[in-house]
Formats: C-alpha cells, sequence, structure tokens
DNA sequence: CCAATATATCCGGATATCAGGATACCAGTG
DNA sequence: CACTGGTATCCTGATATCCGGATATATTGG
C-alpha cells in the first residue's frame, strides 16, 4: 500500500501545487467551465493578470492544462483525468477538520 | 462544483499539510500500519526524532492523528476516514505528469 | 529522589514560495 | 510600420515553511 519512498516525494510535489489557492482556484474553474481564455480566467479568479499567467505556466509546466493559442487569445484546457474525483474525495477528507486546519500555524495564511 | 471560495482556500491549506513529505511519510505509515509509537515512526521515516514530532505536532492539531500515551510511550493513530481513497486518486491523476512535475520551478526542492 | 527512556517544544537560520509591478512578447489591424 | 489587445516573463522583496540542535517535559523503575 505504501509506495515507494521516491513517490512519496513526488507525491508532495503534486499535492504542493494544490496548496496554493489560486492555482486550486485555476484548477477548479477550469474542471467546471472545460475551457477559457487567460482574460476569462482572470475575470473569474478576480487577481492581476500576471499573477495569474504566473500560475498558469506552473500547472502548464507540471502537465496539469494545455494551452491553445487562437489569435491573440489563449484558451486553458485540463490536461489530466481523475481531478474531479480527486476534489471530492479530499472535500470528503477535510471537512470534518477544517475547523482544525484553520487554526494550524504550520501551515500559514492564505494566498487569496 | 465549484466550492464557495472558503473552501477552496481551506483546501489549499489541507493540501499544503499533504505537501510536505515528511508529514505525507508518516501519514502513509499511519494507514498501513493502524497505529504506531513516536520512536517507531522515527526509525520508520529515518529522520531525527525533534523533526518527526514537530511533524506529528501539526498532524495532531489539525485532526489528522490522535495519541494515546501508555507509559512512556505515545501511540498515533489516524483520525481521517478516507485518506487510502485520496491518496490512490492523487497517484492515479499524478502519475501520468509525475516526470513534468519533478521539474517545476516553482515548486522547489524537496525536504526528504 | 535520581537516572534512564521517550517525546514535545523552541529558537535561530536557511531557503522556498508567494506577491507586485514593470516590461517583454505575440497577434491583429489599419 | 505603429498601435491596440492579450498574454508571458522577470526581478525584487516579503514572508512562509522548512531544518538542526538544544532543551524542556513526561513516565518509569530503582
Amino acid at each position: 500500500m505504501i509506495p515507494p519512498h521516491t513517490d512519496t516525494v513526488a507525491a508532495a510535489r503534486f499535492f504542493r501545487v494544490f496548496g496554493d489557492a489560486t492555482r486550486l482556484r485555476l484548477l477548479q474553474l477550469l474542471l467546471e467551465r472545460g475551457e477559457m481564455t487567460v482574460g476569462e480566467l482572470v475575470a473569474a479568479v478576480g487577481q492581476p493578470q500576471p499573477r495569474i499567467s504566473t500560475h498558469l505556466a506552473c500547472l502548464r509546466h507540471c502537465g496539469f492544462a494545455v494551452t491553445e493559442r487562437r489569435g491573440r487569445e489563449v484558451h486553458y484546457r485540463l490536461a489530466v483525468d481523475g481531478l474531479d474525483a480527486l476534489l471530492a474525495q479530499a472535500f470528503g477528507v477535510m471537512t470534518p477538520i477544517s475547523g482544525r486546519l484553520a487554526s494550524c500555524t504550520r501551515i500559514g495564511p492564505d494566498w487569496m
């Protein structure tokens, strides 16, 4: 059941992508709407464009999202399967402990 | 499908707990073995005791684990349900992209 | 009480990881 | 070509989050 050691390290990196609220929000948006332009993501998240683009670059590089340029606009789509199930599972695990999570001092303030 | 905004922030905090390889390793060990003492966890992970204890304190505070002192020893057990399914789901999502994740510069070097 | 065993906490330092704001880059149009 | 619209990158600074090592705390047995 326990994956080898290197898989644990890789998994921690994976979870760290989700550990930023802006990136998580972007993933959620793409999950729901299927495909969005940068401008739409910027508007939906309500943060400055460079900030969104930086996070999108991370998602792109890591393989979570793929892009397609159409004229001036760049469209982003999810490139992973199972994200909906993962998020649903995560909410199931965290809901009973969310109050405790909020006061953890090891996990600091949120960026969003 | 998109949880409200505050749930995204809370979820990001949740994922940040998993974003550290030592903490993730501890959770995996507890998941597999059910209950372990600090000493056993220290031996299994192969890191200094204070380091392990610090991470265990986080897991305890956040509600992932509960403890029971028996004499000198403190026994740790998982206090959340669904962690096995969550980790399995996560490995499913990440496996196809694990090579790309390894080279992400936004997610830095690993602590383990 | 003291010594040994087991564990928790603490503090200072290093660095990981975020932000903002400016600017570079790409596509379309006249 | 210049300008506009859309996006990506970059650099500096702030701080989040880890570590090591020392020490504090709790339990046990003589």
